[in-house]
DNA sequence: TGTACATCAGTGAACGCGCGTTCACTGATGTAC
DNA sequence: TGTACATCAGTGAACGCGCGTTCACTGATGTAC
C-alpha cells in the first residue's frame, strides 16, 4: 500500500478494531490487483497494509477466517448489487428487472475476478458451510427465482419452471463467466451481456409489443466463431451419415 | 498402489518407458480418489506408484508437465466419450445424438470429479496454451456445434444462432456442474441430466410427433426446491411494487 | 566361454524456499493514587 | 502535579513443516572383445 514511504502510524489507543477493516481492504486489493488467490500469503497482505505478519493475528484467528470474513463481504456486495440493478430498472417491467439482475451478475464477475474465482472454489472449510446453513452464495439464485416468478405473474410465459429456469439462468451465467475465465476468451464484456440476453429471450417469452434483445452494435457471431470452432479436423468417418 | 506389500520391481533394460504410464496412471488414480488436486504433490504420486520422487524427473522435466501431460489424456477422452456417446445414438436421430453427447458431458464430470475441476482451473501455464493453440477442450464446444447442426439440418428449428446456441449450452452444463461442486448441492446424476434435457428443449425444437424428454420417476422439480430457496426474508420493501 | 565395461533404471539424502503460525518482547499511552 | 503501573497496538525472530527439485550414488544387465 505504501511502498518504501512513510510507515503507517500505530492505531490509537482503543482503535485497534481498525487494523482489521485495513487488513481486509488490504486483501481485497490483493485479490482485485492479481485477479486470483495464488500469492495471497499472510505475509503479502501485511506488506500491502504495512503492519507485521503476527499482527494479523490479533484480528483474525487463522488464515481460513481471514478469507471468509473478506469473501462474506463480496457475497453480499454481489447480492447487493443486483438488488440494485433490479431496483433501478424498477419502472421497465418485470424482464427488464430480471436482465438488469443478470447483467449486474456479468459485471460483477468481469470486475471482480479474483473474488469470483475464490467464491466458487471449494477450498472454503465445510464446517463453516455448516455453521451458516447454506452456501452465502444461494442468495443469488433466489434473486433470480423472484425476478422470473414476477414475469410469470406478469403473464410473460416461462419455457421451463420457475425454479428450474432459475437454477438453469444462474449456471449458464455462472458458465459464461467461468469458461471465459479459465479458457482466456477474448469475448468482451458486452459478448457475456449478450449470450446472457440470448438465453433469456430463449427462457422467458417477450411481451407481444416487445422486440428481442438488441445487441447494439456488437457482432456477438463474430465472437461466437472464435469460440466455437468447427471440427472439421474430427474423424470423418460416421459423422457424415445423416439420419431422419 | 502397494502399500507396505511387495516392493514394485524395476523394470527391465529398454523398458523404462514403462514408468512414465506408471506415473500417468497414478496421477489419475490419485485425483479420482481424492476428487482434488490439493495434495497431488510429487512424493505422492512417487509413492502411489511405489518409486521414489526423484523417479519422476526421468520422464517429465517438472511437475506442470507430469500434470499437463495427465490432463491431456482427460480431455481427449472427455471428447472421445462424447463421440462415443453420439455414435451410440446414432440410429435415434440428430437430436437424441445431440443429447447422449449432453448427457456424456456430464457423466464425466460426475464421474472425474477432480480431473474436472483441474481442466477448467487457471493454473495451467498460458506458455503451454501457446503451443498448443487453443485450449484443448475447444473441441466440447466444437462437437456441441456440430450435432446443433445436424439438428437444423434435420429441420429442427433453433431457438438461438448455432454456435451461440452451441456456447450457451456448453456453458450451461459447465455451470451446472461447477454448482454442484462449489456449493456442495446434493442433486444427484439424474437431476443434472434432467436440467441439461430441459435446456435442450428449450434450445432445439422437437419433432411434430415427439413428446418432450421425460425424467423417469425423479423428481427434479424438488431437487430444485432445495437449490433455488425463496428469498422471503430479502429487503422486502420495493420488491412488493408490482409494475405492469 | 570369460570378463571388463558402458548403460540403464532407479535411489537416499539433502538443499533452499516459502508458508502459517508462535512467542517473548517493546514502546507508547491512558489511568489510579 | 507527579509517578508507578496496567493496558494496548503492535514487532522481530524463529519454529516446523512440506514442497519441488538436485546430485552424487548404486546395483543390475546387456554387450564388445
Amino acid at each position: 500500500m505504501d511502498p518504501s514511504g512513510a510507515e503507517r502510524p500505530r492505531n490509537r489507543r482503543g482503535e485497534g478494531e481498525r487494523l482489521r477493516h485495513e487488513v481486509l481492504a488490504a486483501v481485497n486489493r490483493l485479490l482485485d490487483r492479481w485477479g486470483s488467490d495464488e500469492k495471497l500469503t499472510m505475509r503479502a497482505v501485511a506488506k500491502e497494509v504495512g503492519v507485521s505478519a503476527p499482527s494479523i493475528y490479533l484480528h483474525f484467528a487463522d488464515k481460513t477466517e481471514l478469507v471468509w470474513a473478506a469473501l462474506s463481504d463480496k457475497y453480499a456486495q454481489l447480492a447487493d448489487r443486483m438488488h440494485e440493478a433490479d431496483l433501478a430498472a424498477l419502472g421497465d417491467g418485470p424482464r427488464a428487472r430480471l436482465a438488469a439482475q443478470a447483467h449486474a451478475y456479468c459485471a460483477f464477475a468481469f470486475e471482480n475476478p479474483g473474488h469470483y474465482r475464490l467464491m466458487y472454489e471449494v477450498r472454503q472449510p465445510a464446517a463453516e458451510l455448516e455453521r451458516i446453513g447454506q452456501h452465502p452464495s444461494r442468495r443469488v439464485g433466489a434473486s433470480f427465482r423472484t425476478a422470473l416468478g414476477r414475469c410469470a405473474d406478469a403473464g410473460l410465459s416461462l419455457a421451463l419452471p420457475p425454479n428450474q429456469a432459475a437454477h438453469t439462468l444462474w449456471a449458464a451465467l455462472h458458465g459464461f463467466v467461468s469458461l471465459q475465465h479459465s479458457l482466456a476468451l477474448p469475448t468482451p464484456f458486452e459478448a457475456t451481456t449478450a449470450l446472457a440476453d440470448g438465453l433469456l429471450d430463449v427462457l422467458v417469452a417477450r411481451a407481444r409489443d416487445t422486440h428481442p434483445a438488441h445487441s447494439g452494435d456488437l457482432r456477438l457471431e463474430q465472437y461466437m466463431n472464435e469460440i466455437i470452432t468447427d471440427d472439421a479436423h474430427e474423424l470423418a468417418g460416421p459423422d457424415q451419415v445423416d439420419d431422419v
